[in-house]
DNA sequence: GCGTTCAAGACTGCATGCAACTTCGCCAGG
DNA sequence: CCTGGCGAAGTTGCATGCAGTCTTGAACGC
């Protein structure tokens, strides 16, 4: 008998029916984190902005504390910036900074190109081919929104193929903090630049040429550095 | 004169024009996030350790709520594990995560020789050369904890010379984390090697070449990371 | 009219309370 | 003796209270 008597449990109307063994349960703080992220690098919440704590407690209707415990994790990810007893604001990256971030992506992109080549798959062959495809048109079509979109998952693509969970992770730190630097910054054109750059990478990395994958993702992305530089 | 409002979008001077302020915190949350890191990573707390919160909170003699800031911030730096409900432990670093450990370092060491070797002064190398010489006596002596503190040494000055915010952070946590990993694997020996591969890294520096000092860079760590390889 | 001062409001950061969950030891049953 | 379930203790994660600090706004003096 399995059930004689739960007499401290509570059956708080949560939302799943019947879930005898516990799983994947998400702690109010995280679902918090990720949507304060989300808000920052889509723009909805601009360089700037204060976090405030209680007002965001009450518009997700959940004490301050996961909260705070999300804004904690968002300084520590560099997204926003705190100042002793006055709270945190949504980050400001600025032009050296924005620079520093692009010096970063340079090595780690020209890292992940090369793993992605050593780890190459005629899978990974089909994804980027089909990107590609579509970037080009798109790119024709001038649609700079979809471009960035195609842009951002090509490298996506990329690192995932490159196997490499820290390489991932800080490349992905590394992007959500130019796409907040952006927000300022908005250097646009070039996307048929773009286009063939990245099937020159795309090249070789299905030529299975680490070398040749890795050098052609670092022009890639130091052209980018070096329009950014000019533009500041 | 007192702003009246922030200013929503203002051509930004791209410099500085607030930052006299007081800017060093002292909160207790900072006090004890460091402390702990700095027990984590100079293998006090071993992995596997369980951060109890009530238990960290008594020893330093505050409530749970500034521990409980800090024990996030650790596991957002990847130095800390946590399971729903079951709290946080130091993290484990796996063979194959020390290997992606490595693949990122690799990137991030070849980009910041680079960039020290371009913004190369007389004081770096005055810097560099004492730390050289001191190490290969120690090398030569055989003192493997002086060894790995002068090795650091080392890798920490050129990433100050590269003056790259996001690459010298990134650092950092890769740091961190191996030292954390080689509480685990422990791999001796190569000293020598060690401190021959740095006079060579030095001496791309002083020459201002920031490709040799980049090839020399990634063949350094390049190379641990295949000594690394062969001892899983 | 203009600049200064000061008080009310709001927020941050730390402390504490509380329900739920996990874990561990103990005891009954096989 | 070993297996399996039950109860108690300890923690976690969220909620809430509170003192110190910063910001805002308006009254006040010049």
């Amino acid at each position: 008998m399995t059930s004689t008597s739960i007499p401290p449990q509570q059956p708080t109307v949560t939302d799943a029916p019947a879930r005898p063994p516990a799983e994947e349960s998400v702690r109010a703080g995280e679902v918090i984190y990720r949507a304060i992220r989300d808000r920052i690098v889509s723009g909805e919440l601009r360089p700037g902005v204060r976090l405030s704590v209680p007002a965001l407690a009450e518009e997700f209707s959940v004490s301050r504390s996961p909260v705070r415990d999300a804004v904690i994790r968002l300084v520590q990810d560099g997204l926003a910036t705190e100042t002793m007893n006055r709270g945190a604001v949504v980050a400001r990256i600025g032009g050296a900074e924005l620079v520093s971030l692009y010096e970063a992506r340079e090595a780690l992109e020209w890292a992940t190109a090369r793993l992605a080549a050593q780890r190459y798959t005629p899978a990974l062959r089909r994804t980027l081919l089909g990107l590609l495809t579509e970037h080009r048109t798109v790119a024709e079509a001038g649609d700079f929104a979809r471009h960035l979109e195609l842009d951002a998952a090509f490298h996506q693509e990329i690192r995932q193929a490159a196997q490499s969970p820290v390489l991932a992770q800080m490349l992905d730190g590394v992007q959500g903090r130019v796409r907040l630097a952006m927000r300022s910054t908005s250097v646009r054109g070039g996307m048929m630049l773009a286009v063939d750059e990245h099937q020159a990478i795309f090249e070789a990395i299905c030529a299975g040429d680490p070398e040749g994958a890795a050098e052609a993702a670092l022009a890639h992305i130091r052209r980018l550095k070096e329009v950014l530089h000019d533009s500041l």
